[in-house]
DNA sequence: TAATCGTGGGT
DNA sequence: TACCCAAGATT
């Protein structure tokens, strides 16, 4: 499909893109620009490998304060690894999809004990890893390794779809807008190129508002000649949210521990402390931790997941140093951090704190 | 293949 | 308010 005309077209994007990426390029804390890069800096794998697994659905604002937080308690892989569980835990909640946390210390384990601290440096290596995929396996190699992979991420797919005005709806059309980004990958500076095409899509080439004016590749933009781009790229329709139920209980010993219990490993919230509840659906049960005299408060706690609404009933109780839960286990204040909790076990904590009980 | 898996910000 | 979206991986 490639003749030499289009080869050298291929080149031609390529070496705009990189020009435009040397003068405008997003400066980030896991990112050597390319000025260092051309001076001869290499990217230290470990920061390039934490920032793209925590960059992985989730926005660049939200993970820089993670990724400082991370890399200032553990400068390298194998402090990471050495760390407990529920340290490790406890400073990803509130990021989100959680078994991004346990994959992590999986593979920092992995990578400690079996390859001497360093990570592997072919795509297929890589990609052995946990928690690691085709994306960022390719991000990886290419960022801090220099491999000629082609990353494609939600930008790359966008501006694929717009360059080639390809109307086909996501997730079907991925298998061609990964050919076209393929054919456009260059054979130099492959890390940059793959920084530039995410950099355009984020700043330039949007989901909405497109700057359409100020873009590298407004000449051969099929979809700016057609005047498609703000449309692009199609998605298939999402599924409606249902609405699930159920109740939390906020036990407060009189020492000022509170009963919390760590969720299974599996699941939704896998691995993360929570407070002990009913299971979440249509009509949740009373499902008490201990024999106390709950209080049920007037508000409920709202959280929307990625698929389902969620309302949960909240029940408080003070208890006495006797008491003796079926589930859970009572953490003293010292040994527990709200911010150590997930965004919607926060929330349950935030209200059982300051609602008064009626 | 399709469902599961979080959260905060923007519109 | 409600919906969309973000450097996807796993099963």
């Amino acid at each position: 499909m490639r003749d030499g005309q289009g080869e050298g077209r291929d080149t031609g994007l390529s070496r705009e893109l990189l020009g435009w990426y040397d003068a405008h390029a997003r400066a980030l804390p896991w990112r050597v620009g390319p000025a260092a890069r051309a001076a001869g800096e290499a990217p230290d794998p470990y920061r390039v490998w934490l920032s793209e697994i925590m960059l992985q659905q989730t926005t660049v604002a939200a993970v820089k304060a993670y990724f400082d937080r991370f890399t200032a308690l553990w400068p390298t892989v194998g402090e990471l690894a050495a760390a407990e569980d529920a340290r490790v835990m406890g400073e990803w909640a509130g990021l989100g999809y959680y078994a991004r946390a346990r994959n992590l210390l999986k593979c920092a384990r992995i990578v400690a004990g079996e390859h001497g601290g360093a990570f592997p440096r072919t795509i297929e290596g890589l990609r052995a890893l946990p928690g690691i995929g085709p994306y960022t396996a390719a991000a990886i190699g290419a960022i801090a390794f220099d491999l000629p992979a082609t990353v494609v991420d939600g930008n790359v797919e966008r501006v694929m779809a717009r360059l080639h005005n390809d109307p086909t709806p996501l997730p079907a059309a991925k298998p061609r807008l990964t050919a076209y980004a393929a054919a456009l990958t260059p054979k130099a500076r492959p890390g940059d190129y793959a920084q530039a095409v995410m950099d355009l899509g984020a700043t330039v080439c949007t989901p909405r508002n497109p700057a359409c004016g100020i873009c590298p590749w407004r000449a051969p933009c099929a979809a700016q000649a057609a005047g498609t781009a703000a449309e692009l790229p199609k998605k298939t329709p999402k599924q409606p949210k249902p609405v699930r139920l159920g109740i939390a209980y906020v036990a407060l010993r009189e020492d000022g521990a509170w009963l919390l219990e760590r969720r299974p490993d599996t699941g939704l919230l896998g691995g993360m402390l929570g407070w002990p509840g009913s299971d979440w659906g249509d009509a949740p049960q009373e499902t008490p931790p201990l024999e106390a005299d709950w209080i049920a408060l007037s508000t409920e706690a709202r959280h929307t997941f990625t698929h389902f609404h969620l309302r949960l009933s909240l029940r408080v109780a003070h208890v006495p140093l006797s008491a003796a839960p079926s589930r859970g286990q009572f953490l003293p204040p010292e040994a527990f951090r709200p911010s150590d909790l997930p965004t919607v076990m926060r929330k349950v904590f935030d209200l059982a704190a300051t609602q008064r009980p009626d």
